[in-house]
DNA sequence: CCCTAATCCCGTACGACGTACGAGAATAGT
DNA sequence: ACTATTCTCGTACGTCGTACGGGATTAGGG
Protein backbone atom coordinates (compact mmCIF):
# COMPACT_ATOMS: atom_id res chain seq x y z
CA UNK A 1 0.00 0.00 0.00
CA UNK A 2 2.81 2.26 0.50
CA UNK A 3 6.11 1.72 -1.08
CA UNK A 4 8.37 1.94 1.92
CA UNK A 5 11.05 3.78 0.35
CA UNK A 6 12.29 5.96 3.78
CA UNK A 7 12.79 9.20 1.52
CA UNK A 8 15.79 10.36 3.74
CA UNK A 9 14.87 13.07 6.39
CA UNK A 10 11.43 13.68 8.50
CA UNK A 11 9.03 13.41 5.65
CA UNK A 12 7.05 11.18 3.18
CA UNK A 13 6.94 12.02 -0.56
CA UNK A 14 3.56 13.55 -1.42
CA UNK A 15 3.62 11.28 -4.69
CA UNK A 16 3.85 8.06 -2.62
CA UNK A 17 1.15 9.59 -0.13
CA UNK A 18 -1.73 11.09 -2.06
CA UNK A 19 -1.39 9.55 -5.40
CA UNK A 20 -0.80 5.91 -6.12
CA UNK A 21 -3.87 4.50 -5.52
CA UNK A 22 -3.78 1.11 -7.72
CA UNK A 23 -3.95 -1.97 -6.50
CA UNK A 24 -1.35 -4.23 -7.13
CA UNK A 25 -2.50 -7.38 -8.83
CA UNK A 26 -1.09 -10.00 -6.32
CA UNK A 27 -0.94 -10.63 -2.68
CA UNK A 28 -3.60 -10.59 0.11
CA UNK A 29 -6.68 -8.58 -0.26
CA UNK A 30 -6.34 -5.85 2.55
CA UNK A 31 -8.55 -6.10 5.21
CA UNK A 32 -8.80 -2.65 6.12
CA UNK A 33 -8.48 0.83 3.95
CA UNK A 34 -6.96 3.62 4.63
CA UNK A 35 -10.22 6.17 5.21
CA UNK A 36 -11.55 3.88 8.01
CA UNK A 37 -8.67 3.75 9.85
CA UNK A 38 -8.19 7.61 9.33
CA UNK A 39 -12.06 8.38 10.16
CA UNK A 40 -11.66 6.35 13.76
CA UNK A 41 -8.36 7.63 14.61
CA UNK A 42 -10.86 11.59 13.52
CA UNK A 43 -13.68 9.84 16.06
CA UNK A 44 -11.00 9.14 18.44
CA UNK A 45 -9.45 12.84 18.36
CA UNK A 46 -13.08 14.40 18.52
CA UNK A 47 -14.07 12.16 21.50
CA UNK A 48 -10.97 12.20 23.44
CA UNK A 49 -8.29 14.69 22.41
CA UNK A 50 -5.47 14.32 20.40
CA UNK A 51 -3.27 12.74 22.99
CA UNK A 52 -5.72 9.97 22.79
CA UNK A 53 -4.75 8.92 19.00
CA UNK A 54 -1.80 6.11 19.64
CA UNK A 55 -1.69 3.62 17.33
CA UNK A 56 -2.56 1.10 19.74
CA UNK A 57 -6.00 2.72 20.58
CA UNK A 58 -6.39 3.46 16.69
CA UNK A 59 -5.88 -0.49 15.97
CA UNK A 60 -8.29 -1.24 18.35
CA UNK A 61 -11.02 1.10 16.95
CA UNK A 62 -10.73 -0.81 13.95
CA UNK A 63 -10.42 -4.28 14.99
CA UNK A 64 -6.91 -4.23 13.28
CA UNK A 65 -3.28 -5.60 15.19
CA UNK A 66 -1.25 -2.71 15.87
CA UNK A 67 1.30 -3.12 13.35
CA UNK A 68 -1.33 -3.58 10.59
CA UNK A 69 -1.74 0.24 10.93
CA UNK A 70 1.99 0.61 8.75
CA UNK A 71 0.25 -0.93 5.72
CA UNK A 72 -1.50 1.97 5.37
CA UNK A 73 0.50 4.63 6.27
CA UNK A 74 4.14 5.06 6.97
CA UNK A 75 4.05 6.73 10.40
CA UNK A 76 2.11 8.37 12.94
CA UNK A 77 3.36 11.65 11.83
CA UNK A 78 1.51 10.81 8.06
CA UNK A 79 -1.63 9.20 10.08
CA UNK A 80 -1.80 12.68 11.46
CA UNK A 81 -1.62 14.58 8.18
CA UNK A 82 -4.20 11.67 7.07
CA UNK A 83 -6.76 12.58 9.65
CA UNK A 84 -6.09 16.63 8.28
CA UNK A 85 -6.97 16.16 4.77
CA UNK A 86 -9.73 14.00 6.20
CA UNK A 87 -11.70 16.46 8.07
CA UNK A 88 -10.93 18.91 5.39
CA UNK A 89 -13.37 17.45 3.56
CA UNK A 90 -16.03 18.19 5.65
CA UNK A 91 -15.50 22.06 3.60
CA UNK A 92 -17.03 20.60 0.62
CA UNK A 93 -18.92 21.82 -1.17
CA UNK A 94 -18.15 25.38 -0.45
CA UNK A 95 -20.50 27.79 -0.52
CA UNK A 96 -20.61 29.26 -4.36
CA UNK A 97 -19.19 32.23 -4.84
CA UNK A 98 -20.69 35.78 -5.05
CA UNK A 99 -17.80 37.42 -6.91
CA UNK A 100 -17.48 39.63 -4.03
CA UNK A 101 -14.17 38.59 -2.62
CA UNK A 102 -14.51 39.89 1.01
CA UNK A 103 -17.69 38.35 1.64
CA UNK A 104 -16.12 35.10 -0.36
CA UNK A 105 -13.48 35.56 2.13
CA UNK A 106 -15.31 35.32 4.89
CA UNK A 107 -17.41 32.98 4.03
CA UNK A 108 -14.55 30.67 4.22
CA UNK A 109 -12.93 31.58 7.18
CA UNK A 110 -16.70 30.82 8.83
CA UNK A 111 -16.48 27.57 6.52
CA UNK A 112 -13.21 26.86 8.47
CA UNK A 113 -14.11 28.32 12.23
CA UNK A 114 -17.37 25.58 12.18
CA UNK A 115 -15.24 22.56 10.78
CA UNK A 116 -12.09 23.40 13.85
CA UNK A 117 -15.34 23.66 16.43
CA UNK A 118 -16.31 20.61 15.09
CA UNK A 119 -12.33 19.28 15.62
CA UNK A 120 -11.06 20.80 18.19
CA UNK A 121 -7.74 18.95 17.63
CA UNK A 122 -7.33 20.84 14.10
CA UNK A 123 -6.29 24.42 15.41
CA UNK A 124 -3.18 22.63 16.97
CA UNK A 125 -2.68 20.01 14.37
CA UNK A 126 -2.82 22.22 11.28
CA UNK A 127 -0.03 24.74 13.18
CA UNK A 128 2.01 21.52 13.92
CA UNK A 129 2.60 19.66 10.73
CA UNK A 130 4.03 21.11 8.08
CA UNK A 131 1.35 21.34 5.65
CA UNK A 132 0.86 18.39 3.19
CA UNK A 133 -1.71 19.61 0.80
CA UNK A 134 -3.91 16.23 0.57
CA UNK A 135 -6.91 16.13 -2.19
CA UNK A 136 -9.58 17.34 0.37
CA UNK A 137 -7.42 20.31 1.67
CA UNK A 138 -6.32 21.24 -2.41
CA UNK A 139 -9.89 21.54 -3.26
CA UNK A 140 -10.35 23.93 -0.45
CA UNK A 141 -7.24 25.83 -1.46
CA UNK A 142 -8.68 25.83 -5.04
CA UNK A 143 -11.96 27.17 -3.71
CA UNK A 144 -9.62 29.82 -1.95
CA UNK A 145 -7.87 30.99 -5.00
CA UNK A 146 -10.94 31.26 -7.03
CA UNK A 147 -12.36 33.57 -4.75
CA UNK A 148 -9.08 36.04 -4.56
CA UNK A 149 -9.18 36.74 -8.45
CA UNK A 150 -11.37 39.18 -8.52
CA UNK A 151 -8.33 40.68 -6.52
CA UNK A 152 -5.36 42.14 -8.26
CA UNK A 153 -2.86 39.88 -6.35
CA UNK A 154 -0.82 37.75 -8.01
CA UNK A 155 -0.59 34.24 -7.14
CA UNK A 156 2.25 34.00 -3.90
CA UNK A 157 0.20 36.71 -2.49
CA UNK A 158 -2.97 35.14 -2.90
CA UNK A 159 -1.00 31.91 -0.95
CA UNK A 160 -0.15 34.03 1.74
CA UNK A 161 -3.68 35.56 2.23
CA UNK A 162 -4.62 32.28 2.69
CA UNK A 163 -2.55 30.60 5.34
CA UNK A 164 -3.44 34.11 7.07
CA UNK A 165 -6.84 33.58 6.86
CA UNK A 166 -6.37 29.80 7.94
CA UNK A 167 -3.75 30.79 11.09
CA UNK A 168 -6.05 33.97 12.13
CA UNK A 169 -8.91 31.73 12.52
CA UNK A 170 -7.00 28.75 14.26
CA UNK A 171 -5.72 31.26 16.36
CA UNK A 172 -9.11 32.34 17.65
CA UNK A 173 -10.87 29.08 17.57
CA UNK A 174 -7.83 28.04 20.17
CA UNK A 175 -8.27 30.50 22.32
CA UNK A 176 -12.14 30.24 21.78
CA UNK A 177 -11.78 26.30 23.11
CA UNK A 178 -9.14 27.58 26.00
CA UNK A 179 -11.62 29.75 27.34
CA UNK A 180 -14.73 27.50 27.37
CA UNK A 181 -12.29 24.94 29.19
CA UNK A 182 -11.72 27.53 31.40
CA UNK A 183 -14.89 28.08 32.19
CA UNK A 184 -15.85 24.29 32.20
CA UNK A 185 -13.66 24.44 35.27
CA UNK A 186 -14.43 27.02 37.75
CA UNK A 187 -11.73 26.14 40.17
CA UNK A 188 -8.83 26.58 37.63
CA UNK A 189 -10.77 30.03 36.28
CA UNK A 190 -10.89 30.96 39.64
CA UNK A 191 -7.05 30.93 40.27
CA UNK A 192 -6.45 32.18 36.63
CA UNK A 193 -8.26 35.16 38.12
CA UNK A 194 -6.89 35.40 41.26
CA UNK A 195 -3.37 35.31 39.84
CA UNK A 196 -3.83 37.90 37.12
CA UNK A 197 -5.78 39.62 40.24
CA UNK A 198 -1.97 39.18 41.94
CA UNK A 199 -0.37 41.11 39.14
CA UNK A 200 -2.46 44.10 38.05
CA UNK A 201 -2.44 45.09 42.09
CA UNK A 202 1.69 44.97 42.18
CA UNK A 203 1.74 48.02 40.44
CA UNK A 204 4.35 47.09 37.47
CA UNK A 205 1.16 46.39 35.07
CA UNK A 206 -0.53 49.61 35.07
CA UNK A 207 -2.12 48.88 31.23
CA UNK A 208 -2.62 45.22 32.22
CA UNK A 209 -4.93 46.32 35.12
CA UNK A 210 -6.53 48.48 33.19
CA UNK A 211 -7.72 46.72 31.01
CA UNK A 212 -8.64 44.15 33.32
CA UNK A 213 -10.93 46.45 35.27
CA UNK A 214 -12.81 47.12 32.45
CA UNK A 215 -16.17 45.14 32.44
CA UNK A 216 -15.75 42.26 30.08
CA UNK A 217 -18.08 42.88 27.28
CA UNK A 218 -21.03 40.51 27.04
CA UNK A 219 -20.09 39.37 23.76
CA UNK A 220 -20.94 35.71 21.65
CA UNK A 221 -17.44 33.98 20.85
CA UNK A 222 -19.69 34.18 17.06
CA UNK A 223 -19.46 37.69 17.67
CA UNK A 224 -16.26 38.62 18.31
CA UNK A 225 -15.05 36.55 15.64
CA UNK A 226 -17.09 37.82 13.44
CA UNK A 227 -16.04 41.89 14.50
CA UNK A 228 -12.31 40.60 14.33
CA UNK A 229 -12.38 38.98 11.09
CA UNK A 230 -14.60 41.82 9.24
CA UNK A 231 -11.60 44.19 10.84
CA UNK A 232 -9.03 41.99 8.97
CA UNK A 233 -10.68 41.51 5.85
CA UNK A 234 -11.97 44.56 4.86
CA UNK A 235 -8.56 46.28 5.79
CA UNK A 236 -7.19 44.02 3.06
CA UNK A 237 -5.89 46.31 0.17
CA UNK A 238 -6.56 44.28 -3.51
CA UNK A 239 -3.53 46.04 -4.37
CA UNK A 240 0.17 44.83 -4.91
CA UNK B 1 10.21 24.00 46.00
CA UNK B 2 6.53 23.49 44.12
CA UNK B 3 4.62 22.91 46.52
CA UNK B 4 2.37 19.87 44.98
CA UNK B 5 -0.62 20.29 45.41
CA UNK B 6 -2.36 18.26 42.55
CA UNK B 7 -4.94 21.50 41.30
CA UNK B 8 -7.30 18.97 39.75
CA UNK B 9 -7.38 18.52 35.99
CA UNK B 10 -4.58 19.79 33.24
CA UNK B 11 -2.87 22.39 34.77
CA UNK B 12 -0.57 24.25 37.69
CA UNK B 13 -1.83 26.98 39.36
CA UNK B 14 -0.13 29.98 38.21
CA UNK B 15 0.59 31.50 41.32
CA UNK B 16 2.20 28.68 42.76
CA UNK B 17 4.41 28.64 39.52
CA UNK B 18 4.94 31.98 38.98
CA UNK B 19 5.15 34.11 42.64
CA UNK B 20 6.43 32.02 45.65
CA UNK B 21 10.16 32.46 45.84
CA UNK B 22 10.46 32.75 49.02
CA UNK B 23 13.13 30.10 50.25
CA UNK B 24 12.02 27.37 53.34
CA UNK B 25 13.45 28.17 56.42
CA UNK B 26 14.78 24.18 56.97
CA UNK B 27 15.85 21.85 54.79
CA UNK B 28 18.19 21.11 52.18
CA UNK B 29 20.15 23.76 49.81
CA UNK B 30 18.90 23.21 46.49
CA UNK B 31 22.01 22.31 44.86
CA UNK B 32 20.39 23.83 40.66
CA UNK B 33 17.96 26.15 39.75
CA UNK B 34 15.33 27.09 38.23
CA UNK B 35 16.57 29.37 36.01
CA UNK B 36 19.66 27.14 35.10
CA UNK B 37 17.16 23.92 34.63
CA UNK B 38 15.06 26.01 32.29
CA UNK B 39 18.06 27.79 30.40
CA UNK B 40 20.01 24.21 29.37
CA UNK B 41 16.35 23.43 28.44
CA UNK B 42 16.26 26.55 26.02
CA UNK B 43 19.75 25.35 24.71
CA UNK B 44 19.16 21.84 23.96
CA UNK B 45 15.57 22.99 22.03
CA UNK B 46 17.72 25.73 20.02
CA UNK B 47 20.74 22.93 18.97
CA UNK B 48 18.49 20.25 18.49
CA UNK B 49 15.03 21.02 18.70
CA UNK B 50 11.96 20.99 21.20
CA UNK B 51 12.10 16.67 20.65
CA UNK B 52 15.63 16.87 21.97
CA UNK B 53 14.34 18.13 25.29
CA UNK B 54 13.69 15.30 27.51
CA UNK B 55 13.94 15.12 31.35
CA UNK B 56 16.42 12.82 30.63
CA UNK B 57 18.56 15.12 28.77
CA UNK B 58 17.99 18.38 30.38
CA UNK B 59 19.12 16.55 33.92
CA UNK B 60 22.43 15.45 31.94
CA UNK B 61 22.89 18.81 30.93
CA UNK B 62 22.67 20.12 34.58
CA UNK B 63 24.74 17.58 35.68
CA UNK B 64 21.81 16.59 37.87
CA UNK B 65 19.75 13.22 38.58
CA UNK B 66 16.09 13.37 36.26
CA UNK B 67 14.12 12.85 38.82
CA UNK B 68 15.62 16.10 41.10
CA UNK B 69 13.88 18.29 37.93
CA UNK B 70 10.99 17.93 39.51
CA UNK B 71 11.76 19.22 42.54
CA UNK B 72 11.79 22.91 40.07
CA UNK B 73 8.91 21.74 37.96
CA UNK B 74 6.64 19.89 38.72
CA UNK B 75 5.79 18.41 34.71
CA UNK B 76 7.32 18.70 31.70
CA UNK B 77 4.82 20.71 30.74
CA UNK B 78 5.45 23.45 33.02
CA UNK B 79 9.38 23.60 31.79
CA UNK B 80 7.48 24.28 28.33
CA UNK B 81 5.99 26.99 29.84
CA UNK B 82 9.11 28.25 31.71
CA UNK B 83 10.97 27.83 28.41
CA UNK B 84 8.55 30.51 26.62
CA UNK B 85 8.58 32.80 29.15
CA UNK B 86 12.22 32.36 29.81
CA UNK B 87 13.03 33.15 26.11
CA UNK B 88 10.62 36.45 26.46
CA UNK B 89 12.63 38.07 29.11
CA UNK B 90 15.15 38.72 25.49
CA UNK B 91 12.36 41.22 24.61
CA UNK B 92 13.31 43.58 27.41
CA UNK B 93 13.82 46.01 27.35
CA UNK B 94 11.65 46.89 24.22
CA UNK B 95 12.46 49.59 22.23
CA UNK B 96 10.78 53.03 23.59
CA UNK B 97 7.68 54.09 22.46
CA UNK B 98 7.45 56.63 19.75
CA UNK B 99 3.54 57.38 19.99
CA UNK B 100 2.70 56.12 16.59
CA UNK B 101 1.04 53.23 17.78
CA UNK B 102 1.52 51.86 14.32
CA UNK B 103 5.11 52.05 14.31
CA UNK B 104 5.30 50.59 17.74
CA UNK B 105 3.15 47.79 17.00
CA UNK B 106 5.21 46.85 13.54
CA UNK B 107 8.30 47.43 15.98
CA UNK B 108 6.93 45.10 18.18
CA UNK B 109 6.48 42.44 16.07
CA UNK B 110 9.54 42.69 14.56
CA UNK B 111 11.26 41.99 17.88
CA UNK B 112 8.95 39.18 18.48
CA UNK B 113 10.03 37.67 14.91
CA UNK B 114 13.42 38.05 15.88
CA UNK B 115 13.19 36.32 18.80
CA UNK B 116 11.23 33.31 16.84
CA UNK B 117 14.08 33.12 14.64
CA UNK B 118 16.59 33.19 17.31
CA UNK B 119 14.39 29.96 19.49
CA UNK B 120 12.94 28.38 16.35
CA UNK B 121 11.03 26.15 18.52
CA UNK B 122 8.77 29.10 19.79
CA UNK B 123 6.28 29.71 17.31
CA UNK B 124 5.18 25.82 17.49
CA UNK B 125 5.48 26.66 21.42
CA UNK B 126 3.47 29.75 21.79
CA UNK B 127 0.65 27.90 19.51
CA UNK B 128 -0.10 24.48 21.80
CA UNK B 129 0.46 25.60 25.14
CA UNK B 130 -2.17 27.17 27.43
CA UNK B 131 -0.97 30.78 27.56
CA UNK B 132 1.11 31.21 31.01
CA UNK B 133 1.68 35.02 31.36
CA UNK B 134 4.89 34.41 33.55
CA UNK B 135 7.01 37.83 34.42
CA UNK B 136 9.09 38.14 31.06
CA UNK B 137 5.27 37.96 29.11
CA UNK B 138 3.62 40.14 31.49
CA UNK B 139 6.13 42.58 30.66
CA UNK B 140 5.75 42.52 27.09
CA UNK B 141 2.16 42.38 27.74
CA UNK B 142 2.49 45.34 29.44
CA UNK B 143 4.64 47.16 26.70
CA UNK B 144 2.20 46.09 23.99
CA UNK B 145 -0.71 47.68 25.72
CA UNK B 146 0.92 50.67 26.29
CA UNK B 147 1.87 51.01 22.75
CA UNK B 148 -2.10 50.69 22.12
CA UNK B 149 -2.89 53.54 23.99
CA UNK B 150 -3.21 56.09 21.83
CA UNK B 151 -6.17 54.33 20.06
CA UNK B 152 -9.45 54.00 20.98
CA UNK B 153 -9.76 50.54 21.50
CA UNK B 154 -10.91 48.81 25.08
CA UNK B 155 -9.04 46.60 27.29
CA UNK B 156 -10.21 43.10 25.65
CA UNK B 157 -9.74 44.60 22.02
CA UNK B 158 -5.93 45.49 22.70
CA UNK B 159 -5.85 41.79 24.29
CA UNK B 160 -6.77 40.78 21.35
CA UNK B 161 -4.81 43.10 18.74
CA UNK B 162 -1.98 41.21 20.68
CA UNK B 163 -2.45 38.05 20.28
CA UNK B 164 -3.51 38.24 16.68
CA UNK B 165 -0.04 40.13 16.28
CA UNK B 166 1.91 37.36 17.93
CA UNK B 167 0.01 34.85 15.66
CA UNK B 168 0.71 36.66 12.30
CA UNK B 169 4.31 36.52 13.32
CA UNK B 170 4.08 33.17 14.60
CA UNK B 171 2.35 32.00 11.31
CA UNK B 172 5.04 33.81 9.39
CA UNK B 173 8.13 32.50 11.11
CA UNK B 174 7.23 29.08 11.33
CA UNK B 175 6.51 29.23 7.63
CA UNK B 176 9.96 31.08 7.10
CA UNK B 177 11.45 28.24 9.05
CA UNK B 178 9.81 25.68 7.12
CA UNK B 179 11.00 27.05 3.84
CA UNK B 180 14.46 27.02 5.15
CA UNK B 181 14.48 23.82 6.15
CA UNK B 182 13.05 22.49 2.73
CA UNK B 183 15.61 24.45 1.00
CA UNK B 184 18.07 22.65 2.61
CA UNK B 185 17.14 19.49 1.80
CA UNK B 186 16.64 19.50 -2.42
CA UNK B 187 15.68 16.27 -2.02
CA UNK B 188 12.48 16.82 -0.12
CA UNK B 189 11.80 20.06 -2.26
CA UNK B 190 12.26 18.64 -5.30
CA UNK B 191 9.41 15.94 -3.78
CA UNK B 192 7.23 18.36 -3.45
CA UNK B 193 8.04 20.60 -6.73
CA UNK B 194 6.96 16.79 -8.69
CA UNK B 195 4.27 16.54 -6.28
CA UNK B 196 2.64 19.97 -7.03
CA UNK B 197 3.50 20.26 -10.75
CA UNK B 198 1.59 16.96 -10.92
CA UNK B 199 -1.60 18.63 -9.58
CA UNK B 200 -1.19 21.32 -11.35
CA UNK B 201 -1.40 19.38 -14.57
CA UNK B 202 -4.18 17.05 -13.54
CA UNK B 203 -6.60 20.05 -14.93
CA UNK B 204 -8.84 20.06 -11.56
CA UNK B 205 -7.03 23.02 -9.67
CA UNK B 206 -6.77 25.55 -12.45
CA UNK B 207 -6.24 28.31 -9.96
CA UNK B 208 -3.58 26.62 -8.33
CA UNK B 209 -1.82 26.03 -11.31
CA UNK B 210 -2.08 29.35 -12.38
CA UNK B 211 -0.50 30.47 -9.28
CA UNK B 212 2.09 28.12 -9.29
CA UNK B 213 3.12 29.36 -13.01
CA UNK B 214 3.88 32.73 -11.95
CA UNK B 215 7.53 33.41 -11.47
CA UNK B 216 8.61 33.33 -7.87
CA UNK B 217 9.07 36.26 -6.54
CA UNK B 218 12.72 37.32 -5.26
CA UNK B 219 12.10 38.68 -1.78
CA UNK B 220 13.93 37.81 0.81
CA UNK B 221 12.03 36.55 4.46
CA UNK B 222 12.45 40.11 5.44
CA UNK B 223 10.23 41.96 3.47
CA UNK B 224 7.59 39.51 2.76
CA UNK B 225 7.21 39.75 6.42
CA UNK B 226 7.32 43.29 6.95
CA UNK B 227 5.14 44.10 3.42
CA UNK B 228 2.43 41.57 5.14
CA UNK B 229 2.87 43.20 8.62
CA UNK B 230 2.54 46.65 6.82
CA UNK B 231 -0.28 45.75 5.59
CA UNK B 232 -2.05 44.12 8.05
CA UNK B 233 -1.25 47.02 10.83
CA UNK B 234 -2.20 49.46 8.55
CA UNK B 235 -5.43 47.58 8.15
CA UNK B 236 -6.38 48.21 11.44
CA UNK B 237 -8.48 50.85 12.49
CA UNK B 238 -7.99 53.10 15.57
CA UNK B 239 -12.36 53.11 15.94
CA UNK B 240 -13.68 50.45 18.43
C1' DC C 1 25.02 19.38 71.11
C1' DC C 2 21.80 16.30 69.58
C1' DC C 3 17.17 15.64 68.03
C1' DT C 4 13.55 16.38 64.90
C1' DA C 5 11.18 18.14 61.07
C1' DA C 6 11.64 19.91 56.71
C1' DT C 7 13.54 19.84 52.22
C1' DC C 8 16.09 18.17 48.39
C1' DC C 9 18.63 14.41 45.67
C1' DC C 10 18.02 10.66 42.79
C1' DG C 11 18.18 5.21 41.82
C1' DT C 12 14.76 2.10 40.65
C1' DA C 13 10.71 0.81 38.47
C1' DC C 14 6.29 0.95 35.86
C1' DG C 15 3.28 1.57 32.20
C1' DA C 16 2.73 3.58 27.65
C1' DC C 17 4.53 4.94 23.50
C1' DG C 18 6.32 4.46 18.34
C1' DT C 19 7.86 1.08 15.50
C1' DA C 20 11.62 -2.72 13.54
C1' DC C 21 11.48 -7.51 12.57
C1' DG C 22 9.95 -11.49 10.61
C1' DA C 23 6.96 -15.60 10.57
C1' DG C 24 2.59 -16.97 8.86
C1' DA C 25 -1.69 -16.34 5.94
C1' DA C 26 -3.91 -15.07 1.77
C1' DT C 27 -3.98 -13.94 -3.09
C1' DA C 28 -2.90 -13.98 -8.26
C1' DG C 29 -0.29 -15.33 -12.14
C1' DT C 30 2.06 -19.33 -14.23
C1' DA D 1 0.41 -26.97 -7.74
C1' DC D 2 4.04 -23.76 -7.44
C1' DT D 3 5.84 -19.19 -6.66
C1' DA D 4 6.03 -14.39 -6.06
C1' DT D 5 3.74 -10.83 -3.92
C1' DT D 6 1.20 -8.51 -0.45
C1' DC D 7 -0.99 -8.03 3.87
C1' DT D 8 -1.55 -9.31 9.11
C1' DC D 9 0.12 -8.90 13.49
C1' DG D 10 2.67 -11.10 17.87
C1' DT D 11 6.85 -10.14 19.94
C1' DA D 12 10.32 -7.20 21.35
C1' DC D 13 13.32 -3.08 21.90
C1' DG D 14 14.45 1.43 23.18
C1' DT D 15 12.61 5.74 25.00
C1' DC D 16 9.56 8.50 27.28
C1' DG D 17 7.22 10.86 31.63
C1' DT D 18 7.02 10.27 36.23
C1' DA D 19 5.42 7.70 41.07
C1' DC D 20 7.73 5.98 44.94
C1' DG D 21 10.59 6.09 48.76
C1' DG D 22 15.06 5.82 51.15
C1' DG D 23 19.18 8.49 52.10
C1' DA D 24 21.55 13.00 52.51
C1' DT D 25 21.53 17.68 54.06
C1' DT D 26 19.94 21.58 56.50
C1' DA D 27 17.90 24.80 60.36
C1' DG D 28 15.64 25.48 64.64
C1' DG D 29 14.49 23.93 69.50
C1' DG D 30 15.67 21.52 73.60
Amino acid sequence: MVRGDGSGAGGVDPQQLWLNSDRPRKGRKPAFSRAAITAAAVALADAEGIDAVTMRRVASQVGAGVMSLYSYAPDKETLLQLMVDHVSGELSPPDPLTGDWRADLKAIAHAQRALMLRHPWLPTALFNRRWSLGPNTLAFLEHALAALRPTALDGGAKLEVFSLITAFTARLVADEIAQAALSASPERAAAEARYLAAVAADGHHPELAEALSAPPRPLTPDATFARLLDRMVDGLDAGS
